[in-house]
DNA sequence: TTCGCGCTGTACTATTCGGTACAAATTTCT
DNA sequence: AGAAATTTGTACCGAATAGTACAGCGCGAA
């Protein structure tokens, strides 16, 4: 693992890295993307790349990252230590995809690249992990304010619903359509309610 | 389009190539599957392959229908026009799932990585649309025998099993369980009987 | 047998890709 | 200012990749 920069315009110069293979990465796959692209997308060189990471595969980790940011920056209610409405995340999750024109979730869409790399497979699972958890604290809080039925159980329904918003945000992309996110989450909370 | 074969060799060298590659693409992905390691899996020659497939797209076409086609012998109830079990359906599911080893959903791996590839992507949402269907039609069959409430939409009801389907697949796969999967289709099939 | 057509093996090419080497430029700190 | 560390430009390399050219093989029909 390679230093993080120690001035401010090589914190710069990694943002742009990260950010600009995130977009390629998401638009047309890991295996798809080049570094080369990557640079020109950035308008960095190959040897700030190498500067900063030690590989294709160490830049991947760090998308990864960042994309999980991404994710939980859409979906505010989730931070907030406040908010108990879980429909206030459903129109969050649904605006978010609205805004991104039905594309591929941020995160899922690397679910079925990592396969032969356990390294990044690894990394993508605790990602997901955090974001089930916290969809678990905003459904805890839902409990505790009595918003949902009583016996609920937050894990597992943080599992169910971020189960819908993945196939919903997979099928959704497929036929460009907002529906079958909506379904598939209004379906969840149908259950809980 | 290159013609099909005209031999019964001329068949079996087509098939042992979709066959081969479809195993690759789903273990690597697309852009991660070279042609040269499909020619090595299924013991044929680079003349063969550009024989009767265009280039690498067309094959990867051709493997995306071979997958529906598994993904369908998997789960016989739906070809079954006797069949009205949901649950017989779910447990073909849940078995299929166990014996991939909770590996990715043959159909759905794919989903991320035809984004910049319209082709692709127009012929996978195709296949998508048959399986919904196909799940639709075992949905009203069970409607039809009074196995679930009588004003279940079998469309929308197909919709998000096939969701549910597929997000509980990458979510199991990633933390190797069948719980994802299984919680999900049963949080479904709850909300209709 | 021999002809013809479909099938297959081998060799090759042009390009792209991930990664390296190394020097030059820029910033930071004293 | 000047040394030290950090950041960046450029040129390069070996391996891998998709696709092509073309000759030879094998099986069925006349």
């Amino acid at each position: 693992m390679k230093p993080m920069p120690a001035t401010a315009k090589g914190r710069r110069s990694r943002i742009a890295i990260v950010e600009a293979a995130a977009g390629l990465m998401h638009d047309q796959g890991i295996a798809g993307t080049p570094i080369d692209d990557v640079l020109t997308a950035s308008g960095t060189g190959k040897s700030q790349l190498y500067h900063y990471f030690d590989g294709k595969q160490d830049l991947t980790v760090a998308v990864l990252y960042h994309q999980l940011d991404r994710v939980l920056d859409s979906q505010p209610s989730l931070r907030d230590p406040d908010c108990t409405d879980l429909r206030r995340w459903r129109d969050e999750v649904l605006h978010a995809h609205h805004r991104n024109h039905f594309g591929n979730c941020p995160l899922g869409v690397f679910a079925g690249q990592v396969g032969d790399d356990p390294v990044l497979r690894q990394e993508l699972a605790g990602l997901f992990d955090q974001w089930q958890q916290a969809i678990a604290g905003l459904v805890t809080r839902a409990v505790a304010a009595g918003r949902v039925h009583p016996d609920t159980d937050p894990v597992s329904t943080a599992l169910a619903l971020l189960t819908a918003l993945q196939g919903g945000t997979m099928l959704g992309c497929l036929r460009g359509s907002e529906h079958p996110l909506a379904e598939a989450i209004d379906r969840v909370l149908s259950t809980i309610s």
